[in-house]
DNA sequence: TTGTAAGCGTTATCAT
DNA sequence: ATGATAACGCTTACAA
């Protein structure tokens, strides 16, 4: 291994003069060209390359990232590291440690602490639907470095958070029924105890009392947590159609939801959109090939994440100036995505 | 922050005897009990944490492995990596520091001396169908750490590489819907210059030799680079309809292409499977929601990922021991998925 | 303009 | 059984 030692050996120069010129310092501007030349020169003959790794306890700059999924094969968290990645390529030198904890709460305490333990400037952590914010809060009390939570409002210190409108996007996607022209709308909405699930009825109640529609109880249904939500859509959907209640379009609570729907219509006949009009909520990659394509709400996950790193590096830059860090809050606008599961209501039902 | 030397200060002993009870070393074997606990009690309210990071320039082991993916939100990768977080998870004590090229060639090298310059002890590389064999040695001749490539068999040393048995993937596929009673099967195949899609056809040559089975040329349609595999997929089962050749059952070159497909034959009026069977490649998660559920051949990802990195540990370990570095390569055998979108031929057509 | 030397937190060597 | 001390590769006060 050819160490910084080694190159200032060769060109003659200390040490000092050649970490100078190899990161730019201010020192640096000092120094004759020529002599930068010069070390510029013997370096890359030597192949020289820093060691990033031991920069850092001088430096106090890991420039390391820690990012925590809860599911790595789950498009929504997909999207978002695509989004972090994004930010952290164009904020250059920060790389990224993304953890997947698998869906299992236990491990979220155990992986932070190991990236706190590699040094992370900062964490970035997914939160997903079912752990609540003073669970969160909890486990991250005593980190020391900045953390910023995707996809779920931190209301107090020192978290800060972005998330997306549920509301909005609740009252986004029922508008669009409306505006189709559909009154039969039927809801399956996600597990009770799901933070987000909650707020997207919230825009719906308020978006349906706007267009003076009625919701009619029996049209109402819940997930429950212990099913998939694909199966869960699939299975209410057959319950609401053996019901019998007449409904020309039905909101679902996420896309996977909407995909099981979907299925349990074809199977009793009913066509997409023909019949029914389906929306969904997300917006998944499979949103788009999927047979129809499914109109839905995007979460828009790529600025999520991108969103969010940028948060995290402004809030790593103030602590380093001490400043104090007050929690921040971002909230996203959801966008409607409109595909082809969606129609105005047909003569059949 | 808490360092080893206020350990040492609290309890009375020496850095040297707190490292060795820190890190169990084999010298600590020799120390008593009751020094044991004193450091560890101490160690414990102080709340002492290792620094992982400057382990690495004593101790030559950075505990950090890179691994490049080509498109994060691609589920063939997120499969992978999910295989690759568990395999991690079980060896203990090692991290991943994951890398996303977004598809773009120019900055697999860019990315990999990153993550050189972080020390990391290997490299586990997933490689893309368009990716030459020769280039990828070509992009890593002078990477000094044992390099393991996932999804493209490597022959020649140092590189090592795990795979899928394409050839037989294929095999299995054609295999299905000969059993099934098709004889009038189409193609779309991936593109030409795609390795993995010459794999795949070679199979279904040797399997429809196996069967008696005369490949109609008419039935035969590339994919060609430029489109998406969805589109692509869409496109050419529309052409293939329009020409009116027959045909019962299609092959599709992935997951994406069948789903392009049924669309395509469900617009023209042609149900799945009732019409025409579809068999896909690669089991995507999507399959199991699709609809109708596609019927597929798997290429279990997650073992891939997870015997890859034991591949690269057992690489490393060799290295360390200064044994020579002979590539080694692997090659798991797929397996066929049967979901509903195949059947027996039908009546229609 | 350049160099010396101290330090970052750890582990390894060697002595006691 | 325990401790001094050097070393790892780098950055950075301070000195010259």
């Amino acid at each position: 291994m050819v160490t910084i030692r080694d190159v200032a050996k060769a060109c003659g120069f200390s040490t000092t003069t050649v970490s100078f010129v190899l990161n730019n310092s201010r020192m640096a501007r000092s120094l004759p060209e020529t002599t930068k030349a010069h070390v510029r020169q013997t370096a890359g003959e030597l192949g020289y390359r820093p060691n990033a790794l031991v920069k850092s306890p001088r430096s106090k700059q890991s420039k390391i990232l820690g990012a925590i999924v809860f599911d790595i094969t789950d498009p929504y968290c997909t999207q978002v590291l695509y989004g972090i990645q994004n930010a952290l390529r164009q904020a250059g030198s920060y790389v990224a440690m993304i953890i997947d904890i698998q869906s299992n709460r236990a491990r979220f305490k155990q992986y932070a602490r190991m990236l706190l333990d590699r040094q992370v400037e900062g964490l970035i952590a997914l939160a997903n639907p079912f752990v609540r914010e003073d669970e969160l809060h909890e486990i991250l009390k005593d980190v020391a470095v900045p953390v910023v939570i995707v996809g779920r409002e931190m209301k107090k210190a020192p978290l800060s958070s972005i998330s997306t409108d549920n509301a909005e996007g609740g009252a986004l996607a029922l508008q669009h029924l409306c505006e189709l022209g559909h009154r039969r709308i039927a809801f399956v909405r996600g597990p009770r105890t799901f933070v987000d699930s909650g707020e997207r009825w919230g825009g719906i109640i308020e978006c349906a009392a706007r267009f003076g529609l009625a919701l009619d109880r029996m049209l109402i249904v819940d997930l429950k947590r212990e099913q998939s939500y694909y199966e869960g859509g699939y299975e209410l959907t057959r319950q609401l159609l053996e019901q019998g209640q007449g409904f020309t379009a039905l909101l679902a609570y996420d896309d996977l939801t909407a995909f099981g729907a979907i299925t349990a219509l074809n199977q009793a006949g009913v066509g997409v959109p023909s019949g029914c009009s389906v929306v969904g909520f997300d917006d998944m990659p499979a949103c788009s090939y999927y047979n129809p394509p499914l109109t839905t709400v995007s979460q828009t996950m790529d600025r999520l994440g991108s969103l969010g790193v940028e948060m995290l590096l402004e809030k790593i830059r103030n602590a380093k100036e001490e400043k104090q860090n007050v929690g921040s809050h971002l909230m996203l606008k959801p966008k409607l995505v409109i595909r082809a599961s969606t129609a105005q209501p047909g003569k059949r039902f």
